[in-house]
RNA sequence: CGCGGGGUGGAGCAGUUAGGUAGCUCGUUGGGCUCAUAACCCAAAGGUCGCAGGUUCAAAUCCUGCCCCCGCAACCA
């Protein structure tokens, strides 16, 4: 049997699941149920990458082991996975892979053997020791990337954001991957190949990131100063960084490095399709290609990078904005088959997609409850109405053809099946290129066409018409195996209404074992009876579940996402007493060249000399009218550097709104500068 | 010239790879129907497909230039 591996990413154990989460893992089931359908041996591995200083540190942080950590975050991944049907127990993934499991870190350690034991295509050896070379800050203990540490003009050596002192360039001893020498090898396999990377805008984006040169990679920490990771083979005083250790997972899940699965391993891997975030595609094709080929593995057939919910304003998602969608709102307020459908129809191949309760509501009711739900109420329905519910033969003999014509509809099947088929063709061949909302498109083209069959040929006048028995009964058979079909193509993403259709059409069998590529028309043997009908799909009250959503998010949280850091809400007066507040007199207000949101202020502290304070307002105030304005100050706080200017201190201002319009905060009556507010 | 994504009827979006009647959901107006979860069907209004050139028998789609919006990055202490 032909084989069919799909990954979703291994999350990152640091936070809590969200609607990318759900997103990303909803379309690998889906795609996964509709391979099986199709007659592939399927494997889906969904799981949790658990390694890293920053797992350390949020462990840390919240008064956990990392093990703790780890266990915690991937509790909660398979709770949301399970609520929404994406579990074992549902057909969902396989695996839940964890990169803390046994076997990976046997099976990891000798992929890296593997590459350290071969050559790179440019004679090189693939593996080889050096030494990482960063920005260190001796008070953090620890490397400062680009954006932890600023350069001051003039000097050499950049500063640590936190501690406001120099760094120390230091080399830490570090094992490198020589990614350098797989450019021309990664460029081959990627532009010979039209679908290893999709869709085709991000192929070109990674074509060019590879173009412009590649540095290699360290792909391991000296121990000392992470520790939470896998050990490096043969040198216990290192473990491997992230890449290496998490993007193997896809491998050693199913098999790579353990003879008594080489078989498993091969047939998966054989046919590997990983779906993932736009936000990870460099890492998924430049880093892992590379390794694969170092490794002497074939690579993944594809790699498919997907778009990013966005909010229905267009903005990114996250915490400072308050505008996530959390899974747990969707499984109060939502159906789980409705919100699948809205993921995979909503967002279009590859772009971005504006994510909103009420289109999600729209959407529900118009396709769902009013389009498909409808469509087989009134069917089944009719058939037990007018025909004590046994299914009838939808054969019109030659004698009553012409009353067929006088109803409005072809005496022969013809017309429809040419319809459905085109549908169905389309729908697969959309499918097959993960292009599923145009997919859904051309299912629902059906459930038209069918509505309007059914409406124009008015079978509850056929029904009281003696010469139109025949033609009834071929409406509604008609109906009926357009329904069984759309249930067979529709299964992958709304398994869960499909199935109960398909029960109560009293259809034996199970659409999910149905290969929709072989259906063929005037499937359903007559004479058997329907089940009751009740509705599959609730009708959902938009303006009722907006206002419930809106009224939780006014109530005071009660989930708090870490409990222990809620007692943080409350500080002690000791802890006030830090922040130094104090009255300052606006001398100078300027706009800076080049700058649209900083303006820059000579404040009046009284002290002996002005400070300089620069603040992000600049798009809300003008400069001028400030001058002479006294604000509250925060005055005790580390200078820091913008836009190459050293603001001395923050200005308060309320933060208005969505767009968080910025109001300063002033005084009604004369107060002295330097004054200090408690 | 920092990187990327967009600009299509009132709203949100398809369609652009392989040029040829501009499609879907919601909304609006009128009509029909009563089998169905007040559901379905028909009709209508509403589009200079960001702007300007060009190629072509033919351009939303190809070419050139420009304008605007949104992410990320740099600047929200």
């Amino acid at each position: 049997m032909n084989s069919f591996y799909i990954t979703t990413p291994i999350y990152y154990a640091n936070s809590l699941p969200h609607l990318g989460h759900l997103y990303t893992t909803t379309v690998a089931d889906v795609v996964r149920r509709y391979k099986r359908q199709r007659g592939f041996d399927t494997y889906f591995l969904t799981g949790t990458d658990e390694h890293g200083i920053n797992i350390q540190r949020a462990a840390e942080a919240n008064g956990r082991t990392p093990k703790e950590q780890v266990d915690f975050i991937a509790g909660e991944l398979k709770k949301l996975f399970a609520d929404f049907g994406l579990d074992p127990d549902h057909g969902g993934y396989d695996i839940f892979m964890r990169t803390t499991n046994d076997f990976h870190y046997s099976a990891v350690q000798k992929f890296w053997s593997d590459i350290a034991s071969r050559e790179t295509p440019k004679g090189n050896p693939t593996i080889y020791k050096g030494f990482y070379e960063a920005w260190f800050c001796a008070s953090c203990a620890e490397f400062k990337t680009e954006s932890e540490y600023e350069t001051v003009e003039g000097e050499d050596t950049p500063r640590c954001l936190i501690h406001e002192k120099p760094l120390d360039r230091v080399e830490e001893e570090s094992y490198f991957f020589r990614l350098s020498d797989y450019d021309d090898a990664l460029l081959e396999a990627i532009e010979e190949n039209r679908y290893l990377i999709r869709p085709e805008a991000r192929k070109n984006e990674i074509v060019s990131f590879i173009r412009s040169g590649l540095q290699d990679l360290s792909i391991s920490r000296e121990k000392k100063a992470v520790s939470w990771g896998v050990p490096v083979p043969d040198d216990e005083n290192h473990v491997m960084y992230v890449w290496m250790d998490a993007l193997s997972n896809y491998i050693t899940a199913i098999g790579f490095g353990d003879e008594k699965r080489a078989d498993n391993f091969d047939n998966y891997w054989s046919n590997a399709h990983h779906f993932i975030g736009k936000d990870i595609l460099r890492f998924h094709t430049v880093y892992w290609f590379s390794f694969l080929l170092a490794a002497g593995l074939g690579l993944p057939k594809t790699v498919y990078a997907h778009g990013m919910w966005l909010d229905s304003e267009g903005r990114k998602m996250g915490k400072t904005l308050g505008n996530v969608i959390e899974p747990s709102v969707l499984k109060e307020h939502f159906y789980v088959d409705g919100v699948r459908y809205f993921l995979l129809r909503e967002m279009v191949f590859g772009q971005d997609s504006k994510f909103s309760y009420e289109s999600l509501a729209d959407r529900s009711n118009a396709d769902l409850a009013k389009g498909l739900g409808n469509l087989s109420a009134r069917t089944l329905s009719m058939i037990h109405k007018y025909r004590e519910g046994k299914v009838p033969s939808g054969l019109i003999r030659e004698e009553n053809y012409i009353y067929a014509k006088r109803a409005g509809l072809s005496p022969d099947e013809e017309e429809l099946v040419s319809v459905i088929e085109l549908a169905r063709d389309e729908f697969l061949r959309k499918f097959d290129e993960f292009d599923f909302s145009l997919a859904l498109e051309s299912a629902w083209r059906v459930i038209a066409f069918v509505d309007k069959m059914i409406t124009h040929t008015a079978p509850w006048k056929l029904v009281k018409d003696d010469g139109q028995q025949e033609t009834l009964n071929a409406v509604l058979y008609r109906s009926l195996e357009s329904l069984r079909w759309l249930c067979v193509m529709l299964h992958p993403v709304i398994p869960e209404a499909t199935l109960k259709i398909w029960s109560q059409m009293g259809l034996q069998g199970d659409p999910s074992t149905v290969d929709p590529a072989g259906l063929k028309w005037g499937g359903i043997e007559t004479g058997h009876n329907v089940g009751e009908s009740e509705p599959v799909f609730p009708m959902l009250n938009k303006e009722r579940i907006m206002t419930e959503i809106e009224a939780a998010k006014e109530a005071p949280e009660t989930k708090e996402e870490e409990k222990p850091e809620a007692k943080n809400d409350i500080i002690t007066i000791d802890d006030f007493f830090k922040v130094e507040l104090r009255v300052g007199e606006i001398l100078e207000a300027d706009r800076i060249e080049g700058s649209d949101k900083l303006l820059k202020f000579k404040v009046d502290l009284g002290e002996a000399e002005a400070r300089q304070i620069l603040a992000g307002i600049a798009e809300h105030y003008e400069p001028g009218p400030l001058v002479g304005t006294k604000v509250a100050i925060v005055s005790n706080l580390k200078p820091r550097k913008l836009f190459g200017l050293e603001s001395q201190g923050m200005v308060l201002a309320a933060s208005v709104g969505e767009e968080e319009r910025p109001v300063l905060a002033t005084f009604k009556e004369d107060v002295p500068n330097g004054t200090r507010l408690k």
